[in-house]
RNA sequence: GGAGAGAUGGCCGAGUGGUCGAAGGCGCACGCCUGGAAAGUGUGUAACCGCCAAAAGUGGUUCAUGGGUUCGAAUCCCAUUCUCUCCGCCA
């Protein structure tokens, strides 16, 4: 969430970015000011009461200590009417804080200045591509065909153990799977990221922490039985790893990298879109995170871009990047970039990796804080990226490297693999 | 699932009703010592919210969370949550 002080030194600023976001800001924002303004004022008041009344009972204890007990009767009186008209101004400045809080978490984040305006995916604006788009032999069909032929990828079993959404990989096609997990997990390793295994569940706290709850609670898998969410991406366990923590200059940058699979309600997503494995209910991904000093956020955001673009390559698939328009950018991030490969046969440009910086929203959310060497307290800044979302990742490998003789490897898969041709 | 113990500052750990935001230690920071380091030694070392233009200062809140008793609660009472140990079950 945004931050009080940034709410009320810059109003109308506030207001005129979130439009760029298409969200009309001013009554929030106003409320915001409205209660933080009753808010003070139920609390000098109270912070005034109890100044006395601990006054008071400083005295009684010191008058009981000397054995005048007795004395201190007329104090203890007082001490009751202060208390009670302080639990009133304390009752009123909780309820002003609720309420602000609960208009708070309505406030998406605020777009970068350089967030394109827009309304829809439409006016996102392409800032890269790159690769060569190949051109396939005259029997080349598209990957939810190849997994049936090739019998890697059976959606069938899925849907009778589970249900739609949740593809069985056999084989080669499993083993793809857990290769592609490997390289990537590799390469982030050598690029100085510091892996974590994070629990699949999260609480409530977690998800508010990232920005999941209380907004988007209907696309996570929920079990009521143990009030526990299943993740939509290991973002959410990994970032809160960070919750109410306060980091030195010397910790920073924090780059964690983690597999794990990731659950997707998806309701309300029909479609062309959800055939094969464009949109599943569980898929695996990499993660890549980072928490910075707020000068450093956009520069580490290139990095994080410059270094998925690096996978993209090694990978041999062609892809485009996208920096997404105010309409079409998440309520938590302040900018975002999508990275998108050409899955040759479907003629399609399918979205593998989302990469955000937060800025302070989440941070803000989490208590995340930095120290700086002078003692003062400083917000950090939040990123992630996926490096890389699987399934996609698979069906434009599966597309684009299919020959008559069968789907060739990637050469950079082949060491992960041990097999060079799926035939 | 059954029984018991516990939750205090960055960490360990004392503290059973009054100047306790909290002893002591560790860690950390700065200084002294040293040719340099270690050891030793001295000083300092919580967060949040107000007031103040701001620094200084100052008021308030915080010893798991919420409520209660009391003039006064880390300390007493109740509820909740979580952790640990033992037993049971189990990859």
């Amino acid at each position: 969430m945004l931050s009080l002080q940034v709410i009320r030194e810059n109003r109308q600023e506030v207001i005129d970015r979130l439009k760029i976001k298409q969200v009309d800001a001013t009554e929030f924002v106003d409320r915001i000011i409205r209660l933080d303004d009753i808010r003070r004022e139920s609390q000098q008041e109270m912070d005034a009461l109890n100044a006395q009344s601990n006054a008071l009972a400083k005295e009684i204890g010191i008058l009981f200590q000397s054995g005048k007990g007795d004395e201190a009767k007329g104090l203890k009186e007082q001490t009751v009417e202060l208390k009670s008209r302080s639990k009133e101004a304390e009752a009123s400045m909780e309820k002003a804080v609720k309420e602000m809080e609960e208009v708070m978490v309505l406030l998406p984040n605020l777009p970068h200045p350089s967030v394109p305006p827009g309304t829809s995916a439409d006016d996102n604006e392409i800032v890269f591509e790159e690769g060569i788009i190949p051109e396939l032999h005259g029997e080349a069909v598209p990957h939810w065909d190849l997994v049936q032929q090739y019998r890697i990828i059976d959606f069938a079993l899925g849907n009778k153990i589970t249900g739609a959404g949740f593809p069985v990989y056999q084989g080669k096609g499993a083993r793809l799977q857990r290769a592609l997990i490997n390289f990537f997990l590799d390469q982030a390793l050598e690029d100085g990221y510091a892996e974590i295994q994070p629990p699949y569940m999260i609480n409530a706290a977690s998800g508010f922490g990232t920005g999941q709850l209380p907004d988007k609670d209907g696309q996570m898998y929920y079990v009521p039985e143990d009030d526990l969410y299943l993740i939509p991406t290991a973002e959410v366990p990994v970032t809160n790893l960070y919750r109410d923590v306060i980091l030195k200059p010397s910790d920073l940058p924090v780059r964690h990298v983690a597999y794990s699979a990731c659950f997707r309600r998806e309701a309300g997503s029909y479609g062309k879109d959800v055939r094969g494995l464009n949109r599943l209910h569980q898929f695996d991904k990499v993660e890549i995170v980072q928490i910075t000093s707020p000068e450093n956020s956009y520069p580490t955001l290139e990095e994080m871009r410059k270094y998925v673009t690096g996978l993209l390559r090694k990978l041999g698939l062609p892809f485009r990047i996208v920096k997404l328009c105010g309409g079409d950018i998440s309520f938590t991030s302040a900018m975002t970039y999508d990275f998108e490969v050409f899955s040759a046969a479907q003629k399609r440009w399918l979205e593998v990796s989302s990469v955000s910086n937060f800025e302070a929203f989440q941070a803000n959310r989490m208590k995340l804080r930095i120290k700086d060497e002078s003692g003062k307290m400083i917000p950090a800044h939040t990123l992630n990226g996926s490096a890389l979302a699987l399934p996609r990742i698979l069906a434009a490998i599966l597309e684009n490297y299919q020959t008559p003789g069968g789907i060739r490897i990637p050469d950079v898969l082949i060491p992960y693999t041990g097999f060079d041709l799926i035939s």
